[in-house]
DNA sequence: TTGTAAGCGTTATCAC
DNA sequence: GTGATAACGCTTACAA
């Protein structure tokens, strides 16, 4: 026996071995529970286990068994100090939401949750996400992190989800919500229960997948129904609320007649939106009304309490997981996308009244869910 | 040479090897950049590399340099499921924020962030957080994640630093902010420049270090001050709106007189009481004053928004890395304890007037800063 | 039931 | 400059 090879003061197995009296072999059998081991053996090896409080070497075993059991997910992280005014980030709880169940689904499977930015530093720069790609068995690519055509050469190299993208990849699985489900059923209550049929549509990033659905589909079927959505392009913005915020005051100024509604493709824009109403002396819903998309925990307290969609924000990130681990674990996927449902939250910004519940809280099936679609929730989190 | 050894198909450092007709030295000294290397042998394997979309294996570099390049963070990730009331959860953007300044400094460095969560699965109840301690080459501990008693064993292992901890721990750094400063500061302004006697304070959790280092701060200046803050008991909650707004309201039908000032842990609850407010009709800041800690960004765009004490969240989360990379590096640290400054950040919820810019804004020095203090912000993002 | 030894894919120390 | 080759710490046949 090779005895103990490492100087630094971290026990190896060889350790574990020698105080127990047994092989190297012996003790990782005892810790991974395959074959049978006698228990005064396994008792002497677990005790030399405490007492020098070891713990495998992950990298070891990662390359042992060809598994490191970590998953990546790639997000827009940027420093703001360049730009003061991007304090507030870009869809800052969406994206944190969304790690955050993803974390707890790998955390579930044995995994753990490698957090990688875009943009900073050798990421994106090399190929292949530079050496990080080497970190992990799978990888999560949130919207936007990465350009179509860079999908198909890093998803040749481990497995890929793409999170709230296009959904129009060949190379790798997509997790969305159904946002055109979602902006039907906003469009119907707008028009069809309050009656109002001039609307503008506030954007996020423009080359975002679920800002482009949400706005055609509002678009669309505002249009469909007899109403009409002002120019997208007067109205883009930039997913915070101060750029919301800008961008309805510069509307304000324009005396033109004001649209009766405002839909916001997130709720952070829809608080700046209300912000810059308030600010100009309109009240909400009486003189405009305001809705959202996401329903973030805040969205309930603002005054008015906010009518947005709900999207399961943090079952996304849990399905992304569950897909990867699936692919990881030789189970055959079912289908090369996974569409999320959504629910229309109606509170008192589009001109209800509140509830009876201390938040009041309309819920509606999302009809027009795409094909496919299945609640993944339940899947995920049986 | 052993020729290629994976069946997969992913390429190793092998193939890279056969395919430019060197030995795995020369390709390790190419992509290293160690020694010197004949232009035309670089060139032949840099293409080789390309050609085989070739990344290294980390697990082996990690094992073979005795270095992952991977840093851990754990951080409270409950799944909701169980109770409803806490889709909103504990504390969420300040780990949020925290968890990207980490993010963005270990990636700066060349290291990558493992998020880890305490309480769901195997985490925490094996010792050593279980086997995930061997994935990475230091830990992050946030707020109430361990007990104080165990974080020592596992500082034995991995370097540690414990974020928005007491500071009281031997065994590990502690990177926290001037709560006691921060609330000085606030107590002043209520109590000197609004002339308001009658405060009380909503807390957080209770085991909480950083709402017991505010709690017991603001009680203290405001009785050195001249005021009073009611009894703690009645007034505790768990960092989220709903809670607060609970305990607001209940409050509210005791019929004895108000508080002319409540101070939240956080913005979140804040928020929470200033809706519990506003249910009530009482108005925010004539009847009652309000505030909160943190300024997360919609704090900003509340009616009226919300004065507030902004907590540098993200150098948090990047000062942590920082302490952690350098004693990785072996550079010498100056202190156990890291103390980042905090602002007062006056708006209109406490009393003032809009100030001229659209967000208004008063920045006062924090005085008190702890011993020791420094800004670790120009530190770390030097 | 346990031990021996051959990988796993790198890096790094020798030689040449 | 470049090529063998020995670690690195673990898992897993294969023997015993």
């Amino acid at each position: 026996m090779p005895a103990q090879r490492t100087a630094e003061g971290v026990p190896t197995i060889y350790h574990v071995a020698t105080a127990a009296g047994v092989s190297i072999a012996t003790v990782s059998r005892v810790l991974n529970g395959h074959a049978k081991i006698r228990p005064a053996t396994e008792e002497r090896v677990l005790a030399a286990v405490r007492e020098l409080g070891y713990v495998p070497n992950a990298a070891a075993q990662g390359l042992s068994k060809g598994l490191k059991r970590i998953l990546g997910l790639v997000f827009a992280n940027p420093w703001w100090h360049d730009d003061p005014l991007s304090i507030e980030e870009t869809n800052l709880l969406f994206a944190d939401t969304v790690i955050r169940g993803a974390q707890w689904n790998a955390d579930r499977h044995g995994y753990s949750l490698l957090l990688l930015s875009s943009g900073v530093t050798r990421i994106g720069h090399g190929a292949l996400f530079g050496d990080v790609i080497g970190k992990v068995d799978g990888l999560v690519l949130l919207d936007r992190v990465v350009r179509q055509e860079r999908v198909a050469p890093i998803a040749k190299r481990v497995p890929v989800v793409l999170l709230a993208g296009s959904g129009r990849s060949r190379s790798a699985v997509t997790v969305r919500v159904d946002n055109a489900g979602a902006m039907w059923l906003l469009a119907e209550h707008l028009v069809l229960h309050h009656g109002m049929r001039r609307t503008a549509f506030v954007g996020g990033l423009p080359d975002s997948p679920d800002n482009l659905a949400r706005l055609e589909a509002f678009e669309r079927a505002v249009r469909e129904l007899g109403g009409t959505c002002e120019p997208a392009e007067r109205w883009s913005a930039d997913w915070t609320s101060p750029g919301a915020a800008r961008v309805v005051r510069r509307r304000l100024e324009d005396k033109r007649r004001q649209p009766e509604a405002i839909v916001c493709a997130n709720d952070q824009m829809a608080i700046g939106a209300m912000h810059a109403l308030a600010t100009a002396g309109l009240r909400v819903p009486d003189d405009v009304a305001v809705a959202g998309f996401d329903d973030i925990p805040v969205s309930a307290y603002l005054s008015p309490p906010l009518t947005t969609i709900r999207q399961p924000m943090r079952e996304l990130g849990a399905a992304a997981v569950e897909s990867l681990v699936k692919r990881l674990e030789g189970v055959a996927l079912d289908s090369r996308e996974v569409v999320l449902p959504t629910k229309l939250i109606v509170r008192e910004s589009c001109g209800c009244q509140a509830g009876a519940s201390e938040v009041g809280e309309a819920t509606l099936p999302s009809r027009m869910l795409a094909d496919g679609a299945r609640s993944a929730l339940s899947e995920t989190v049986a």
